[in-house]
DNA sequence: TTTTATTTTCAAAAATTATTGAAAATTCAA
DNA sequence: TTGAATTTTCAATAATTTTTGAAAATAAAA
């Protein structure tokens, strides 16, 4: 396999990847293409190299220099804006999960409680039920969040992948 | 806040939810709204709850029976097909967990282990660098993979999250 | 300042995905 | 069997999301 083969269907996967995740398919391959470059690369570059338009392309960017998992770059005696990817995997991955734990997950767990509490007094049969089957949501993401939000904090998650696999 | 309310919150709120991260928001919300209800439900009674179309209403049960998350009920003296939802959070969220994993990761992490190999060879700097970065994703999903394949495995992935909880 | 390069914005168009609804197929009781 | 009830299918339509591209805004050089 070439390397521009190679590349190409890295990018095309993380795109496919993306859109099955609810992450957009550009946004994806933006970033694909970044990690697989060594250079920093300028928004005309991206465009080209994966064939979408500036505007396109300008989003794209702009919402991963927002997740702080691309970086811009200065090269000097050039006007142009350059970026790069974060290359340390855990440090990307771990932005992008306490990204969307926080945009989409979390206002979820709000709405959770609250429905346990609303439905805390109910009498009926039917009231007793669903308010148990919230809960039981409820406690479960907590507990999952309590784990996250420990990972999350530690800088050294590589370690904590390390002893879960060792004990479990 | 009524109990109907309350469950039409979940509803729309799990609906949501699913479509942020690529589930169909009919799918999410029939499977909220048998989770909400004590009683099997009936097509009829779900197209008439949800206001979907019987098309709809049909592809999206059978997507979770699929799923193994919902179960169908025969009801003694009744044509009609009724449906419940499994109340078991620990083995709906697992089921779903492994069907994605399935479906969508396992798919990537082949293709990553190609480009690793393939590009093994390659003695260029932007190549050198390119197989790093691959192997580095690569190595984090074996690791979290073998961790979830233990959960997994498992029966009492209760009992490995109050642990985990414990220790870190 | 004026000019030129570059970036940003956003309405319009395109592409994708979801939903409808009626016809066809199936199932079951009479 | 026949016929009614129920389920399934899927082409057509609707809704949503993504992408484009050119104009406006901004930034840097002349």
């Amino acid at each position: 396999m070439e390397l521009q083969e190679a590349k190409q269907q890295f990018i095309d996967t993380w795109g496919t990847l993306g859109t099955e995740w609810g992450i957009n398919k550009s946004v994806a391959q933006v970033h694909a293409l970044l990690l697989s470059s060594n250079a920093p690369l300028s928004t005309d570059e991206i465009m080209e190299r994966l064939v979408i338009s500036r505007g396109n392309a300008n989003m794209s960017i702009r919402q991963l220099v927002e997740y702080g998992i691309v970086y811009k770059k200065h090269i000097a005696g050039d006007r142009k804006e350059y970026f790069v990817a974060e290359k340390d995997v855990l440090k990307w991955a771990m932005k992008i999960a306490i990204m969307r734990k926080k945009k989409e997950l979390d206002p979820v767990m709000d709405i959770l409680k609250d429905i346990t509490q609303a439905t805390e007094e109910d009498k009926t049969e039917d009231g007793k039920a669903f308010h148990q089957t919230v809960k039981d949501i409820q406690v479960l993401t907590d507990q999952l969040e309590t784990i996250a939000n420990k990972v999350f904090q530690s800088n050294r998650a590589d370690l904590l992948i390390k002893l879960f696999k060792l004990i479990v």
